[in-house]
DNA sequence: GTCTATATGCTGATAGAC
DNA sequence: GTCTATCAGCATATAGAC
């Protein structure tokens, strides 16, 4: 659409940004902002460090291309939450697609939490505003299911928490996951296991009690 | 006990050192390993950087003491439960203690999680060794509960993940629960909220089915 | 567009006076 | 024990040749 609205660019400067920034995602998600090099960056996209500045002006430029893109996509499932469909369904399908993205996109899931960790300096912004009335919107509509008895009465906000904190410890802890589980349930099973007990966890806690 | 069993220190000694120890808690939580600075720490212990490295030898020092000290403290919870008393309300309060910890040492958790978002240079020895033995024993309780038909059949590594995840999140990603919950809610209302929430959510989802 | 060389500033750690 | 001064190394970013 307006990709190229602000700053016009070729075809094979796109291509060449596009791999930096799959070299830098890599990089800040295992070491952070500040312990990623560009140095590190420019290796793993096979260049040179003033070549990388050539089409980034700098490493906070990168980053911040790399948030925001990653915010528009991140939020995607929970803006498809609506109440037309049967609440549980909606909610079981919502755990699903984020599991999915912790273990597809695992390496988006920790750049965004290291950026919370160092306490949201970059994005500040955008979870008092555009987030907060997102999740403000989804909680009327869970409300919604509350009153009519579609699903049992509980907090919604810390419903949404707990869902995002569930599944995205898979991405962020991942290393702790592995160690605890051992060498045995590695790979595509694990995934399986987590799907089925969420799945439960949150089913049977919100069965409305009758 | 054995405090000074390998190096023996004046009670001044000690008293310094944990006054850096607590700066660095601080400092190392809010920017990891790599974003502190020696500078940073030694300003907020209230003394000069080559007095601060006359007590730690290094930055790395400081950290390795901050981790294994954080370590014992942390697993307690854990260590606890046993299977004397009601399954319910051993898994209740080990969520409650788990979610006090959150509330009252906020730096720890922090401090640990971007150990593990690193991919854990520390502590991995540690998370496959001591950790999985600790897990693994508690699983073996939680799966005696199960075949006891106290608590609903489940998955027990992700019902434990489950609740560190849930319980860590309102330490770890403090500042985006702050900003989507709003000011209004900020507080001691929101630990109780958080605690009712966590309370329902797991003991309706272990409920045996009737 | 891509490179080598380099300016500039920061950081961990040490030397040595007091 | 605490300070000032300083070193060596690294990281961001730029200059300028090709």
């Amino acid at each position: 659409m307006d990709q190229a609205a602000r700053k016009p660019r070729t075809r094979i400067q796109i291509e060449k940004r596009e791999l930096i920034l799959e070299a830098a995602l890599e990089i800040f998600a295992q070491h952070g902002f500040r312990g990623a090099t560009i140095d590190q960056i420019a290796d793993a996209a096979g260049m040179s460090k003033p070549n990388l500045l050539y089409y980034f002006k700098s490493k906070d430029d990168i980053h911040r291309t790399l948030i925001q893109r990653l915010l528009d996509t991140w939020l995607a499932p929970l803006r498809e939450i609506d109440d037309i469909g049967d609440p549980v369904t909606e909610l079981r399908s919502y755990i699903r697609r984020k599991l999915e993205m912790a273990r597809d996109y695992p390496r988006e899931s920790r750049l965004f939490a290291n950026e919370i960790l160092q306490g949201a300096p970059r994005v500040l912004p955008m979870l008092e505003g555009e987030l907060k009335t997102l999740v403000d919107e989804k909680v009327e509509i869970i409300r919604g299911w509350m009153r009519a008895g579609k699903i049992a009465r509980t907090d919604p906000y810390h419903l949404i928490f707990a869902i995002w904190a569930t599944t995205q410890h898979y991405a962020d802890f991942d290393v702790q996951v592995r160690a605890v589980l051992g060498p045995a349930r590695d790979g595509e099973g694990r995934f399986e296991d987590a799907a089925r007990f969420l799945e439960q966890l949150f089913v049977e806690g919100l069965r409305v009690k009758g």
